[in-house]
RNA sequence: GCCCCUGUCGUCUAGCCCGGUUAGGACAUCGCCCUUUCACGGCGGCGAGACGGGUUCAAAUCCCGUCGGGGGCGCCA
């Protein structure tokens, strides 16, 4: 259920290797549409035998938190991504933090400087919203006006040197039947002349998305980008700014995004939306990156449980849906419980002992006995069917830990037809030794014979064991008799227990 | 306002490119079976090509339009 470990020789120029990336910037917990994102370039790579990078997008100071970074990380780790070259582990194309690499992005913007491809603006940010407005208005597209693409080399040197404020932009060719290929939309059309030019570096000094980006992924050898459809418009100025350097660009592809249930992008009001709250709920990491691969794409034999080995055998980037998939909460169960049966016993406690010390089943950070070990796998192992999420298994396992008959089955256990059941459990139990599974065997059989069957066996006595009225089937229950002394489940006691509160409750109505 | 993307069961989707299917599968839901209970499991049912025009012997599939949903038009990413 791990990915597979495949480590491909380094080579960061062009040269067959595909590399992909993901790069989020830490500005909140990861969602869970941007692990989708990211899950589907690392499928591409790993099948492809390429290398999946993480870059952190930084370069927004006012919403971006280290914080954010460090659970980022570990949230990715939790999922099973691996990356081979990202912030925590460097690599040969570093640093992978945007906030490290000012430096470049001042270097390569001289140079569009230099070409004349670029230039110094010095509106303000007053003068270009009323701009805006006024476009709007006129019902036109909002875009810059391009007011200072035509300074004179004098005047701009004048207004540098007297330490005016500038933002640099590029200028923005207006070719008008622009296209490129995408990856999964096919051939994208597009008139510039509606771009305007755009900021490539703030007046802050630190470089705009669409500029960033295309230094990076150039820099880092990224030869395929699949991203949300939110950068579709985006596209046509990397692609220039690309040619205007005289590189190659990438291959795009762009991913519809992830809905809540009422069509709206998923976000927090529609429920878990980050990969630590999926995490908290008890499911397993290779659960929702199979739901996860699902939204937006199918396998084609049709079977949809699938291990990361067959995700990335079979996924075909080509093949993904272009609208918009809704976030099932209801398959992602499905999916789990049904990668949770797959799990060892073993391996299911081990991963939900911190739900069990959670419901002070367990104590917190106690090593279990072998027999405590033995005893949690076995009834592991019976209720694990049940088992949605990994959080689910203390009220499974609760019937063993807390004896709280049920109120309202009571009554019945005072009818006529099951008093030679208590007789019998009485002869039988009375002393303080705990009922092995052997003498609870023999019991059922000397019931039978006694004539105790049927009705007046099986629900009672389940209800006077478990306190419940329905539950795990009573011969699987047998083999948990012999629960550890340190667990004090008192299962012995049990029915003496609810005896006298049944003795108790006859009194008080007696009285 | 302008530009771009998108539209098959309630949901995720297959089929569309290369017209002819009882429009297939999965989740959910409903029913039956299994089970001296609940669940699990098994079997079955319900359920769909947004709409309107063309083209054609024949349209989910090709063309045009309408409508709906989403995204973009930032010194956010």
């Amino acid at each position: 259920m791990k990915p597979p470990r495949k480590r491909v020789k380094i080579d960061p120029y062009r040269g067959g290797s595909m590399r992909v990336r993901f790069a989020p910037s830490p500005t909140g917990y990861v969602h869970v549409g941007n692990v989708r994102t990211a899950l589907f370039n690392y499928l591409l790579a790993r099948q492809r035998g390429g290398l999946f990078l993480l870059r952190i997008e930084d370069t927004d100071v006012e919403r971006s938190r280290k914080s954010y970074e460090e659970g980022l990380i570990e949230d990715m780790k939790w999922l099973g991504v691996k990356w081979e070259e990202g912030p925590d582990i460097g690599g040969p194309l570093g640093p992978y933090r945007q906030s490290e690499r000012s430096e470049l992005y001042r270097e390569y913007v001289d140079l569009l400087l230099e070409k004349k491809m670029a230039y110094h603006c010095f509106c303000t940010p007053e003068t270009l919203e009323r701009e805006r407005e006024e476009a709007l208005a006129k019902g036109e597209t909002p875009r810059y006006s391009g007011r200072c693409r035509n300074l004179t080399p004098e005047e701009v040197k004048e207004r540098l040197d007297r330490g005016e404020e500038s933002a640099v932009r590029f200028k923005m060719p207006d070719d008008k039947d622009f296209h490129y290929p995408d990856l999964v939309r096919g051939d994208l059309l597009f008139d510039l002349s509606l771009f305007g030019d755009f900021v490539i570096l703030r007046s802050n000094g630190q470089p705009a998305y669409n500029y960033a980006v295309v230094i990076d992924d150039h820099l880092m050898g990224v030869t395929d980008v699949i991203r949300g459809e939110d950068h579709i418009s985006n596209t046509p100025k990397q692609i220039k700014l690309y040619e205007a350097f005289g590189w190659t660009p990438p291959r795009f592809g762009h991913l519809a995004l992830v809905l809540g249930q009422d069509g709206s992008p998923l976000s927090k009001r529609h429920g878990a939306t980050s990969l630590n709250q999926f995490r908290a709920l008890g499911y397993l990491p290779e659960a929702l990156v199979n739901y996860l691969a699902l939204l937006g794409w199918a396998p084609p034999e049709g079977e949809e449980i699938l291990s990361w080995e067959e995700l990335i055998r079979l996924f075909d980037i080509s093949k993904v849906s272009k609208s918009g998939a809704t976030f099932d909460y209801q398959k992602l169960n499905w999916i789990n419980r049904k990668h949770l049966s797959q799990l060892p016993s073993e391996q299911v406690l081990s991963l939900a002992l911190p739900f069990l010390e959670e419901a002070e089943y367990i104590e917190k950070g106690r090593k279990l006995s072998p027999d405590e070990q033995k005893w949690l796998v076995q009834a592991v192992e019976i209720v694990k069917a049940n088992l949605v999420t990994l959080a689910d298994l203390p009220k499974e396992l609760e019937l063993f830990f807390q004896y709280r008959p049920d109120e309202a089955l009571l009554p019945e256990l005072r009818e006529e037809a099951v008093s030679p059941l208590w007789n019998f459990l009485e002869e039988k139990f009375s002393g303080d030794s705990p009922i092995t599974a052997q003498e609870f065997i023999s019991f059922l059989q000397e019931a039978k014979g006694k004539g105790i069957k049927g009705k007046a066996l099986f629900h009672p006595l389940r209800v006077i064991l478990t306190g419940c009225g329905s539950g795990v089937e009573l011969d699987k229950l047998i083999n948990l008799l012999g629960a550890p002394e340190a667990f004090n489940l008192g299962l012995k006691r049990r029915p003496l227990l609810l005896k006298e509160r049944i003795q108790e409750a006859k009194g008080r109505a007696g009285r």
